[in-house]
DNA sequence: TCACCTGAAATCGTCCGACAATCCTTGGAA
DNA sequence: TTCCAAGGATTGTCGGACGATTTCAGGTGA
């Protein structure tokens, strides 16, 4: 990498890019927080040119909103536009898991998503937010990579999960148990190759994910 | 602006970024073009940094691709990304339409959406290609705005509409009257308030349009 | 002639420093 | 208390610089 050793892969807005959801997922940023160039450029010590990259990108994400000549910020999202994402994401799930299921049979999906789905289903993972974090990531991502639609692939991390997994964390947003049980139902009628079960499967969950947000007061919400 | 006037609106960025998908449309540019950053500064006499921000923002909604030390590419479609973009396609219009539907009561949507069917059926308008493509953008903008759906506003912009309209432009993929007929029914659901009907009708259009596409000659894509 | 190697040109990734534009806070004046 | 102006903080943009990487044209040897 330039300027005499760098990044290991994606290079120095990478560094910041990463550094940052991961500051988010760990509790070091939160909605609402400012993050101001000059500060990230010490932290992460890369140039302001690098940061801004980062900032620009995870803005176009929708992590961060940035305002004109404000600091950016890490956005915070009010009842509706939590609704709206929630309605959005019913629609994109749904189609992930149907494209899922209709491949079940391709290469050696079957048992990449059957691996996905232990890990999420291990009571030592539930335990750890982060871990379960992680593991639930990588069950949806395999549900979309067995998709094979490369143009869901790259819009569904522009979508705001993650701030929606972060904003609500410390509410119990749905009952574990019947968390699990949603999974399960997704898991098996992908398994099966049952396409349009799975799409229903899908979208119940993220419906039921809705109804229980729409339950939380407003002290959760911005605005 | 900094630096002794610049931009109107969005500042330097902005500039070369509409600059570039207005060139897209015009045929300035052509789907696997180089697009290397010096030139652009020299020809939107603006900074490089001002470049790669705009190059790295198309590149975040799929225009552009930026290949690691080699110049940025107007990006093509390949016939299995264009299926999989029209399939993605599909369902978020349906879904936008029928959000649509669902709210046509609400303010003066009724009337803005005939407006925009209207310049959309105007068969001065369907003679010019330029005229005709920003009317179709202002009825699927007019579209998604009403149903007021934030997120799925945010989203739309990041797929590749504009590529396929773009990339598939010189082949009359579907014949005209069938197409208008399409729109029309589209229209007339979504402005009777038929949530479901205008969900079909959207859907429909699209798979007809992926139909028509899959009969172009491979001369058509890029790989 | 052709495969292979080498070196220069082209281009990108990144950093740095600078300065205007704008926002925000604070302290003083009415 | 309310209003306003000065100054600090922060962003938006530019220009220059340099290493890293890819690409391509020649040159060399079989």
């Amino acid at each position: 990498m330039p300027k005499t050793l760098a990044a290991k892969s994606d290079g120095s807005p990478g560094v910041v890019y990463r550094g940052i959801v991961d500051g988010l997922y760990r509790g070091r940023y939160v909605p609402g927080q400012r993050l101001v160039e000059a500060d990230l450029t010490r932290d992460f010590e890369v140039g302001r040119g690098s940061v801004r990259e980062a900032l620009s990108r995870l803005a176009a994400e929708g992590l961060v909103s940035m305002n004109l000549h404000r600091s950016a910020t890490i956005r915070s999202l009010s009842r509706g536009e939590t609704r709206d994402l929630v309605a959005l994401l019913e629609v994109l799930n749904g189609f992930a898991a149907r494209l899922a299921a209709e491949r079940v049979e391709e290469a050696n999906n079957r048992k990449v998503i059957a691996e996905a789905y232990a890990s999420l289903a291990d009571p030592e993972v539930q335990r750890d937010f982060l871990r379960f974090a992680r593991a639930r990531n990588t069950f949806y991502k395999t549900m979309v990579a067995m998709g094979a639609n490369h143009e869901l692939a790259r819009l569904m991390p522009r979508t705001n999960v993650d701030l929606i997994r972060v904003q609500f964390r410390s509410y119990a947003t749905v009952d574990d148990d019947l968390r699990m049980e949603d999974y399960r139902a997704i898991y098996e009628a992908i398994s099966e190759g049952a396409s349009r079960k799975a799409e229903t499967a899908a979208r119940n969950h993220i419906r039921r994910l809705g109804d229980a947000i729409d339950k939380l007061p407003d002290a959760a919400f911005n605005g």
